[in-house]
DNA sequence: ATGCTGGATTCACCTATGTTTCCTCGCAGC
DNA sequence: GCTGCGAGGAAACATAGGTGAATCCAGCAT
């Protein structure tokens, strides 16, 4: 996709808490995550968290940079992080990379938010967590980073409410609730789905959701 | 903008209630909506609905079509509404509509999304309508079509509350206590806001969610 | 081996919001 | 002027999820 030695020339690495952008920033570059994971959010005066994005190993971030202005919100690296620098302006027509690629993602993103809205607006605490795994699944998976039913899932309890609009503690009751009927198993670090369809179900998902 | 010859034969009317647009139609055009008030959603199969979008005089609806796919969430007219219809397809470097008007609305589009998540995961109800009736407002006003303090306000109880995540019931609770508070007077589809500040303060904005 | 530290887990209790039901009001149609 | 109807309003009660406070545990540094 890009020669090795632009890779070489544009390689950056953050550390786990590091920031890859700041509020207000104006980005110069788009990041093409290679390796790692990292989350947009806003942060609430009175400490409220809401993760308004999650950047996996192959994905733009952010996408909506290359529309111009400035970053509204921060970008931290869950774990560390491996990056392609990109340069950051509205693509032509042929794609941003020759692949179309960049479209693609912007166009994801947006589909991604809008089931985000309704999982947070409508959904209960079992088929929101049920929607979280099911999309880091789903994604690692198209990412060539999933080995049969398990892919990796650094993520603390505190992210995933952080995620899902909810406490960690009734994150915790959630996920022992749904490891004791057989939905999830979710063990130092690693996530795997014993029955995709069934968890598909407790998240109430509407079929359009995601590419399944 | 748009010549007048264009203006008339692309222009469509959309009543009360009818669709805009279907689940997993492929747009053939984008609709800029001249007048009235529409919005795009999702309904689960239990018949919670979720409204991800509110589309008003002067916005695209929706940009996103124009980066491909089908439509993946229906449209639906809240009031009557009178567009134009708008060649759908990924704008060049110039802009949309020679005016950059189109990327405008995307980013903005984009970035009304991501308030959204914040406030629907992280916020209370007060919370909750006052940001929507501050973010109504605000563009009404920046449409031109404030008188002062006060803009019309179509919306229903029950519309408000697929907006903002929450009962009729309890939108209609918290409005009679927002009103006890002097935050807003909205009557007969009017909406009134004597203290700007005052809102913008209950809505636990972050300075980045509105441009002010 | 020992102690530290940041998650994870559990428990008891609390409250914001949902649910159910019923009542009121304004207005369109007759 | 009645009547029907959909939106708004209100009260009593139910519950999902939040709070606060311990405790547990694994990994890591000493």
């Amino acid at each position: 996709m890009l020669s090795q030695v632009a890779e070489g020339e544009n390689q950056v690495h953050f550390r786990m808490h590091q920031f890859l952008a700041r509020e207000n920033e104006k980005p110069d570059a788009m990041l093409y995550v290679q390796e790692g994971w990292a989350c947009r959010y806003r942060l609430l005066s009175d400490g409220r968290r809401q993760i308004t994005a999650l950047y996996l190993p192959g994905d733009y971030c952010d996408p909506q940079w290359a529309l111009g202005g400035v970053a509204s919100q921060p970008v931290v690296a869950i774990t560390n992080v491996r990056a392609l620098r990109l340069p950051c302006r509205i693509p032509s027509h042929a794609g941003f990379d020759g692949h179309n690629g960049f479209w693609q993602a912007l166009s994801g993103m947006i589909e991604r938010q809008a089931n985000w809205l309704v999982t947070l607006g409508r959904k209960t605490a079992l088929e929101r967590v049920a929607h979280l795994l099911l999309e880091l699944f789903e994604r690692m998976r198209q990412a060539g980073l999933a080995y049969g039913q398990q892919c990796a899932m650094p993520l603390t309890q505190m992210e995933i409410a952080d995620m899902t609009g909810l406490t960690p503690v009734h994150v915790n009751r959630t996920l022992q609730s749904m490891r004791a009927r057989g939905l999830v198993e979710l063990q130092s670090k690693w996530l795997r789905i014993p029955e995709l369809q069934a968890l598909r179900e407790v998240a109430a998902l509407t079929g359009q959701d995601m590419a399944a």
